[in-house]
DNA sequence: ATATGTGCAAATGGTTTGCAGTGAG
DNA sequence: CTCACTGCAAACCATTTGCACATAT
């Protein structure tokens, strides 16, 4: 992972460049999805919020990581089961492997997949922005939970 | 693709086989999800339900898609756009490339995926029971109108 | 005959919006 | 000083749930 300093620094420049404010509250949010290593809903970073701005709301988390698709420095992932994830490390497209038991997400590492991207894009005639790739499972912890 | 009225009829015998009754409404919508090409949203499957049961409700529907997950029948696709979409053609993890402007999805053959869903599991431990791969971008027809 | 399915209406829950007040630049 | 940002409350909308009635088996 890039270092999380840089990648704040990274993103608030991304932000000042486009006209954006760095206010307090979006530094917290941006401090918190830079370091982030696991993939935070908008719950969780909800909650760390608001250890510093017991007043903030969901609103603003919303509309700052809403800010942050548009400028291309927060990917979000959406399953089925409800409630999206963000990663601030990471941006751009890549592998996800998710536990349907537990949650938990973990990031792997590109596997050709902008070569296939391109295969895809020459075999439909498509000019392709973006993808997400989600592998669905059991982690170890919960095989050894048995069946639920 | 398979021919739609043996995957009606395949679809039909597993919903027998696990002692789930076939009735008019049900039957309605797996003839909708069996031949339908498009990747139809609950909306457009109540839209054509309507046709012949113009008091079917949406309850109705969401409790049979649900049911048909579970058997597996059936892939639910969820992007961040609101409201997901349905397959019951290939109810089976498969690349997909949606217009992120008109909303089209087109299906493409799997680019040994189950390759790298074996990689995945090997270097994670992971139990992968699913997966879900979309190409996202302006289909031909969208790249004509120009930037919108 | 009877448990399952239907369909209405109400509830749910994540996300968005309107707007008055606040503060970053 | 000004316009973008915040945060509250209300709205939104896809989906789920409760329940009385209907019906496939």
């Amino acid at each position: 992972m890039a270092d999380p300093q840089y990648r704040l620094e990274q993103i608030i420049k991304v932000l000042r460049d486009k006209g954006h404010r760095i206010t307090p509250q979006r530094l917290a949010l941006l401090k918190i999805i830079a370091k982030s290593e696991g993939h935070p809903s908008v719950e969780q970073i909800y909650e760390q919020m608001k250890a510093d701005f017991p007043t903030t709301s969901l609103a603003t988390i919303y509309k700052t990581l809403t800010l942050l698709k548009e400028v291309g420095e927060v990917l979000e992932l959406n399953f089925a089961t409800a409630g999206s994830h963000y990663d601030g490390n990471k941006p751009y497209p890549h592998p996800h492997v998710i536990c349907t038991r537990c949650g938990q997400i973990l990031d792997r590492k590109s596997v050709a997949l902008a070569e296939i991207s391109q295969e895809m894009a020459r075999l439909t005639g498509y000019e392709i922005t973006h993808h997400q790739l989600n592998f669905f499972g059991l982690c170890p912890e919960c095989q050894k939970a048995g069946p639920g």
